[in-house]
DNA sequence: CATGAATGAGAATTCATTCAT
DNA sequence: TATGAATGAATTCTCATTCAT
């Protein structure tokens, strides 16, 4: 019966390779690349380091990796919401629990040790830093840039550049924050701004500047 | 008060210090933090490892004097910008001078590679981080909102809270460029956006939301 | 005498076999010994790492039976045309035709390749390098010597010790081109030196010596 | 007094350059590249490992520095006495001495180990192998073609290519000789051949080519 | 006080070989 | 029998820091 014994294989494989993506993952975010030993990796995840070279090649593929599989669902809820924007009856509303979503996602934890991790080796690893900012950041501006396109059309929004308001949005409601983050953490940038007040202002800003002249 | 003698001392001490953190300076925007080696900063400033390990303990103390060093005197031209907008008589026009000089200021490459360096290490030298930020952004920040206080009592700004505002200005200026700049280098943020023309659309949607209503 | 199934089994052991040997010839050759890793030859001759070390025992083994595989043949045609040139009716053609062959045999890549394999590993591995003597160079010098002792007997050749006749025919013929192959491989060798050229030479050298006197 | 201190300074460093120098020289002609480790070496120098990379850069450069102050001196007096048969009043008993001597040099066991040494590396260590050729085998090899080229100005030689007749006597010396050492090491190889006698046959052969015909 | 050497340890990567499934 | 994993050690090279001269 060699499916079974093949499958049995393949899962063990597959179910040491996600060990040390877990392991990587956790050690990565919390010491920073060139802290983390592929020792301890190895040690986490219960393989021997050998299996971690069999399956990543190296410690470089092995980050790349990671970060890519983090980045596979991270953005997607806000991704989502900035879609159904586009669509939207109460636009400073829906702008309002965008903004807040968008907040709280991007000063959790993970987030922020994510972007300092990608920061720190930039010089070392540009390809980890391309990847990075085309599939988090890119993405989230662009997704914004189409759905203030398209609430031009709808009237709902000024006539201007939709990737400039998207800029500018994006930064009225995340800029200082995420800044912060980066010097002390996500936990503290929190504790020093409430997300809901901070919110609520960069949206009115916004507005101010980008409702539609009425007559 | 040392006699001739102390003094010769103290000024050829004095020069090793400067050469020392020259190097060190010049080496650690460069190459980072754990990418330059002591060895690296005597070689270049003409000193033995020795003299280093004596001026400044050890590497850690090293980066923390250069960084303080070099924020010393960074930020003096754009803060006394800042300063002097208190009593502008051109609200618009002062605003984007400042925008595009606080830009072009936050877009050299020292100063991103400043930034990368404190964050790169945020996690392990959190007193360097601790130091920058308070010194750096954060006194940009309190300058701004300082001067919007003013503006507001000279009934030039809406009268809303001026550190927010502050918030508001800085990264709607400097939010998304400084952004790029930490994941590819000043120089392709540079490239990628227009300073005059982005300075000017920030001022447009900040004063669209803080010029004071009319009647 | 095995049955049906034990030939199938045989045959494809058998095959595996030859195709490791295959694998571990040519990597051996092109990377040497230590270059070369068990991974490697068991991924080219797509065969499991168990396969190989149940079949062969070490990698020891494995060099020495290549090795020996490669032996098995590669000096033949030379050996022959030394066995025939104890009859020749034209001493100084037959010469010049075995000089000319020797050379070419002696300077094609893969014998050069065997060369500096053994050689380099001939601390390690004595066996390796006594076989390898003693089946290659010991062999063709001794057929040599003993051609000579024939055209000795047919007054063909001055009467002196023949395997001293042997080994300057031979070096006369090959000791320079295959000393500079084994320190720049048998193509550069060949480039540097034209065969027919040079083994002409050789072989007048060699009868001005060893035509026996007339009178 | 600096001047002391400072010469002591750099006598010290010399002094372990050079115990690393012969520490590297024996373990490399004994065990091989590969097979010696740096750390033996510095650990039979007594010094650091870290004197020896800060001395040498890394192993590569190590070994090129060892073999080439191996041959500094070496070949030298085998190329005297060549230098010396030009102006021979006694052309065969001269060149048996020479050809004595230079089989006696080069079965010498530092001078096999040395070729055995290189020739392993030739593959990864191309530049290890050019310069050992380049200062070994062919100084004396065009030694041999100068000397030759004198003799057929003399007329103690037949007027032909000097160069040819160098290949012809060096190998049809030390070709086998050299060869067989190759495999099993010096001492073996001596014990194999008697070398006054190999050497005399060699002459003679030599000498019944290349001696010019007389009428 | 300054130079070169030493310390002492760590990190990435690789390999031949053997289990376990 | 054959595959992937594990072992277990080795090797090159690097670094921050401290002695000794």
């Amino acid at each position: 019966m060699p499916d079974v014994t093949d499958t049995a294989t393949l899962n063990r494989s597959e179910q040491k390779r996600r060990a040390i993506l877990a392991a990587g993952h956790e050690l990565f975010l919390k010491q920073g690349y060139q802290g983390t030993t592929v020792d301890q990796i190895a040690a986490k995840a219960q393989v021997s380091k050998q299996t971690v070279y069999k399956q990543f090649g190296d410690k470089e593929e092995l980050v790349f990796d990671i970060v890519s599989a983090v980045l596979e669902n991270a953005a997607a809820p806000v991704l989502e919401r900035i879609a159904a924007l586009a669509e939207t009856t109460d636009l400073e509303g829906d702008l309002a629990e965008l903004a807040v979503e968008y907040l709280h996602t991007v000063l959790a934890e993970p987030v922020t040790q994510l972007r300092r991790l990608v920061i720190a080796e930039a010089g070392r690893l540009p390809r980890l830093a391309e990847m990075y900012y085309r599939r988090a950041p890119a993405t989230t501006l662009e997704a914004l840039a189409g759905t203030f396109g398209r609430l031009n059309d709808r009237g709902l929004l000024r006539d201007t550049d939709p990737s400039m308001a998207a800029d500018h949005f994006a930064f009225l409601v995340v800029g200082r924050p995420i800044d912060q983050a980066l010097f002390f953490g996500g936990t503290r940038a929190k504790a020093d701004i409430d997300p809901a007040h901070y919110a609520r202002h960069a949206v009115e800003v916004f507005l101010a500047a980008y409702r539609p002249t009425v007559y």
